[in-house]
DNA sequence: CCCGTTATTAACAATTCTGTTAAACACAAT
DNA sequence: ATTGTGTTTAACAGAATTGTTAATAACGGG
């Protein structure tokens, strides 16, 4: 009984989160999302009531996919420069796979003062574990002499920055010419990974 | 003649960008525009015929805007370091008063061809000279061995992430709490300015 | 096999939004 | 004053969009 509706649910909502990401909110109309579902657009409405209501499952699945990813990317006991270079790699490798997750994310919660209000809500607990735990490990370099005095939230930030400005630097060059753009996307993209280890590694030296 | 024409049209434009930069194109409605700039309606289609129209006007102003600062910002003929650092501290300084700015560029060029390929038109040229002279200087002061060996594209890239992502965080605090969150947003965006700064230089070291 | 629940469809309602038009207005030059 | 040009307004038209509803189909349990 529930298996038909499992799967014209499920359809929806992917539909839905791709013509989201792709569009943004305003941007994307129901009839489209139902269209690109193959389903009737009446459907949509049957299972999630409003645009508003299909909008918000869609995000909570992003939150949850984001919040899931900040808590395993900053576990580990390796020594800190390779745990450091590990979590800009995965960090890195996440958003390949989701290129269009940062503007996406920006766009919406900017907005609208509930969506920011649920982002950081979601958000903000796990980033604050993260930066203590970084914390810790930059006191115990500094005092051992392997870096130089930095806040966490600023490391924490120069890491997001670099990685998420890389993927919006690629949705730029994306489509400016459809020759050969895999090519060069994928050797920008190698280019940028290797950079943003490096930078971030060498800002540190004390 | 031109005197009312003049100030009405520069109101809607006004109105335009203002709202088209907090909303987007697709969330930003022509009667809003007429409302925020107090003329009736038909006026925005009498000056401006279509909001596609009007909207390409304000995306040109900005254009020439960003193109006009980029021109200027890495000019100059001092040491490298203090040119670097006053280069990353105005673009910083440029985006304080413009904070809106990035997530409208991303949010706008990335779905729509017509506009990414008219952004890459104008901002490319330009970047590229910047790049050039860039260029020179790295070569230059790693033969003197006072910095590493780095790819001009990159270092443009990096300071561009460090300011552009504050700008990005510095739009999630506001409003997070409205109590003194003027004083929080002024001492974040000091410390990510020096943050920047450092951050970048350091990342030269040898 | 029938019944009740869930899923699906087509048609429709209400609103909103962009864009048009025709008439009124302001005003400067003749 | 009249004419011509550019400006402003109210009213409207057409399309698109979100959401509803009533009728129908599918389907599993009794």
């Amino acid at each position: 009984m529930e298996i038909k509706n499992q799967t014209t649910e499920q359809t929806l909502l992917e539909a839905a989160e791709k013509l989201f990401i792709e569009k943004g909110f305003d941007g994307t109309k129901t009839t489209e999302i139902a269209r690109l579902a193959g389903v009737n657009h009446a459907l949509l409405h049957y299972y999630f009531r409003t645009k508003e209501n299909l909008f918000n499952c869609v995000f909570e699945r992003i939150m949850t996919d984001v919040a899931g990813f900040f808590n395993i990317a900053f576990e580990g006991e390796a020594m800190f420069f390779d745990k450091l270079e590990s979590a800009i790699e995965s960090h890195f490798d996440y958003l390949v796979t989701r290129i269009g997750l940062p503007v996406f994310v920006f766009r919406e919660i900017i907005q609208k003062k509930e969506r920011k209000a649920y982002f950081v809500k979601r958000i903000f607990p796990i980033a604050k574990r993260v930066l203590a735990k970084m914390h810790g490990d930059i006191k115990r370099e500094v005092k051992k002499g392997t870096i130089r005095p930095v806040r966490a939230q600023n490391l924490l930030l120069n890491i997001a920055a670099l990685n998420v400005f890389t993927f919006i630097g690629a949705e730029i060059l994306l489509d400016i010419e459809d020759e050969n753009m895999f090519g060069a996307l994928k050797s920008f993209l190698d280019d940028r990974k290797q950079n943003n280890v490096d930078t971030i590694i060498n800002s540190l030296k004390p």
